[in-house]
RNA sequence: GCUCGCGUAGCUCAGUGGUAGAGCGCGUCCUUGGUAAGGACGAGGUCACGGGUUCAAGCCCCGUCGCGAGCUCCA
């Protein structure tokens, strides 16, 4: 047994100290100011609190709002000093978690009845009391004996004890009034925590479980400073802003209506003029790197989806069967497809394949319908009527990697240098709903694995994430403020092939088993017209803005010549528009700015004369530029063939 | 699907039991304008739907449908 210990200190320096030493002491050593900015520390890459006593010899750094660490730390504090608040309002409340999360924190209540946003001004106005106490965080650990007594009537921190394994420290915290079961770690004091918002309460389920309880969930946000804080505000603004569905809406490209159901996008003009660009862009490329078009049938006998797993795998997400058409065999259902998988599976047992055909690659832009839950739609970004640039690639094992990659380049290509988005990829590991044994899923996913690993791709890992025939790479797209949505997947198959007896002839003449590749690169037209529409606010790039141009001729009689100059540009295949209201210059200039038309063409007087127009470009303000008409045409027309992000330039 | 909230004119929203409102949009007329809202007049409502309470319901109660925030689930 050692009465000192060594520090080690990020900058490589070592320091001697008594066993017992707290974290905070080693700050003081180190500087009074180090001490006073301190909220926590990292031992040995673990965040502690500052007071927690050091037995050992560790490596040892102090954190500082300046480290991304310490924010955590602020929120789960922050947490607990809701839940401090809370307990006070409602004596009788009992409390679930409550972890810092992605900008904020939560904590969930078990309470008679929900809260109002009145209750949360008045807990918000509560916390601030608990803050201005400065209670201090005080950790102690205790045995599992002592942990029951102390949270004999939180029958929700009792099943959490319960669960915890004999040799794991029980540790609870005291704020105040307050404790807490809890890891950890926390802030010193109550007092530290200073911009913070309470931002809405709703249902969420005990331990995420719908067959449980529902919990009241508060949702709050915490930083270090007020400078974050109101960005973060504001940057929720700035999102409900650029919302889809209002956007949509402003801009007349989709609807969703009572009369035709939830989940199911009505594509008015300029909506269907967007997706019909995304469809011609996608169709020509996939045709460019070796795809064939299919088309297949959007019911199919019920049967099919027996024999693909579907039926009773999918069968909670599909729409339940119909009747039999007239003159069809007793007992004959049919089924709208949530798929298409297995129709491609059927065009490639059409006939008999040689291994000199392969890879064939099968590409639809598909209508497929599936029953999600009610609760689950979202606009377009989660639909039942799903629009999807759907692909089946068959292939030998040996061309797996090689395919993966292709997919993995047409990706980059439609998603990052075309539209400018940015992506990461998750690797989907088998879930619990499954088809096929073990080994296969085995090799599956070490398939995939493999691609990734082989081509040094930076990925995540959604364990338990694959669709049900197989391992998945999905890419996540972070739209224009931070949020993600999934859109392509990579999808590994040994399943159906096997369902299907798909065969192809190798160079050994005999029969032999081909993968199958599901792929899909949008994902789905809604969720990749809805990310569209967010991320560009509705100011879309120039090839696919449903309306190009908008001619504006300054009075009536110049609205022929405006005609003329529509027609021109109509004839070149530029969207054009002519807006020859009897309004005032102002007033459509506004109009088209609103309406996020990306060039205006203003034609007066004197631009009739010299054969010119008064562009103005969309986002630019006064700043118009008069150019012949045929330099705006070649001018429009490049825009439209090099697919700018922006009607600049 | 679950919890809570919401549903009033084409849109955004006022309206706390006693004769349905505003702004924008739309129509007609006047105005003919040089880069983000010119003016006048007018049309437009089964207050989501179905029940109930009340002398009286947009408003209170119940149910259904739809939407929203989350949970769960997913492209």
């Amino acid at each position: 047994m050692t009465n000192s210990i060594s520090i080690n200190l990020p900058d490589g320096s070592v320091h001697e100290f008594p066993a017992g030493t707290t974290a905070l002491q080693v700050a003081e050593n180190i500087g009074a100011g180090l001490a006073r900015a301190a909220l926590a520390a990292k031992v040995d890459g673990e965040v502690w609190d500052l007071e927690r006593p050091i037995s050992e010899t560790v490596s040892l750094e102090i954190l500082t709002e300046r480290q991304p660490e310490a924010l955590d730390v602020l929120r789960h504090s922050a947490a607990h000093i809701l839940a401090t608040a809370v307990r006070q309002l409602y004596p009788e409340a009992n409390i679930g978690f409550g972890p810092a999360i992605e900008d904020g924190f939560y904590y969930d209540f078990e309470v008679e009845r929900p809260f109002t946003p009145e209750d949360l001004a008045t807990i918000e106005d509560r916390m601030r009391e608990v803050v201005k106490e400065n209670f201090p965080f005080v950790r102690e650990e205790v045995d599992r004996d002592e942990a029951e007594r102390r949270f004999k009537d939180d029958p929700l921190k009792l099943e959490r004890i319960e669960e915890l394994g004999d040799d794991e420290v029980i540790s609870v915290y005291a704020d105040g009034p307050f404790v807490d079961l809890c890891r950890g770690p926390h802030l010193p004091a109550t007092g530290r925590l200073k911009h913070f918002k309470l931002l809405h309460a709703a249902g969420a389920y005990w331990r995420g479980d719908e067959r449980r309880q529902m919990l009241q969930r508060i949702y709050g946000t915490a930083w270090f400073n007020k400078k974050d804080l109101d960005q973060y505000l504001t940057r929720l603004e700035e999102a409900r802003k650029r919302d889809h569905r209002v956007i949509g809406k402003q801009l007349d490209l989709f609807s969703i209506q009572e009369d035709v159901g939830p989940g199911q996008i009505l594509w008015h003009p300029r909506g269907a003029t967007i997706q019909f660009e995304l469809r011609r862009f996608i169709e020509d490329e996939v045709l460019r790197r070796g795809y064939d078009l299919v088309y297949t049938p959007h019911i199919t006998k019920e049967q099919l989806f027996f024999r693909s797993g579907h039926l009773p795998m999918y069968e909670d997400d599909q729409f339940p069967a119909m009747a039999a058409a007239a003159g069809d065999a007793e007992g004959v259902r049919y089924r709208v497809k949530p798929m298409n998988c297995p129709m491609h599976a059927l065009v490639y047992a059409s006939r008999q394949r040689s291994y000199r055909e392969l890879p064939i690659r099968l590409a639809e832009v598909a209508n497929v319908y599936r029953n999600e839950r009610s609760g689950t739609l979202h606009g377009m970004l989660r639909v039942r009527g799903l629009t999807m640039d759907d692909a089946h690639i068959f292939c030998t094992e040996d061309q797996i990697e090689e395919e993966i990659y292709g997919i993995l380049d047409l990706a980059d290509f439609v998603l990052n240098k075309t539209f400018g988005l940015e992506y990461r990829l998750d690797f989907s590991t088998r879930p619990e709903k499954k088809i096929g044994s073990d080994d296969v899923w085995d090799i599956a996913e070490k398939a995939l694995l493999g691609a990734l690993e082989r081509k040094n791709i930076t990925y995540g890992v959604d364990e338990g994430g694959g669709a049900f025939y197989g391992p998945k790479i999905d890419i996540k797209i972070r739209d224009a403020i931070g949020r993600e949505w999934q859109g392509a997947t990579i999808q590994l198959d040994y399943q159906l092939p096997e369902r299907f007896g798909l065969e192809y002839v190798g160079r050994d003449n005999k029969p032999h088993r081909p993968v199958m590749i599901h792929r899909a690169i949008y994902g789905t037209m809604e969720r990749f017209v809805g990310m569209l529409i967010e991320h560009f606010a509705g100011a879309f790039p120039v090839w696919i803005s449903p309306e190009q141009v908008r001619v504006i001729p300054i009075t009536d009689d110049l609205a022929s010549a405006a005609s003329d100059i529509h027609g021109r540009l109509r004839t070149v295949g530029i969207r054009s528009s002519v807006d020859d209201r009897s309004e005032t210059l102002n007033y459509r200039v506004r109009d088209g700015e609103i309406m996020k038309v990306p060039y205006m063409a203003v034609v007066g007087k004197r631009e009739v004369e010299n054969g010119t127009v008064a562009v103005r470009v969309r986002g630019t303000g006064k700043k118009q530029e008069i150019m012949p008409v045929d330099a705006f045409v070649e001018r429009v027309l490049r825009q439209i063939r090099e697919r700018s992000l922006s009607p600049t330039g």
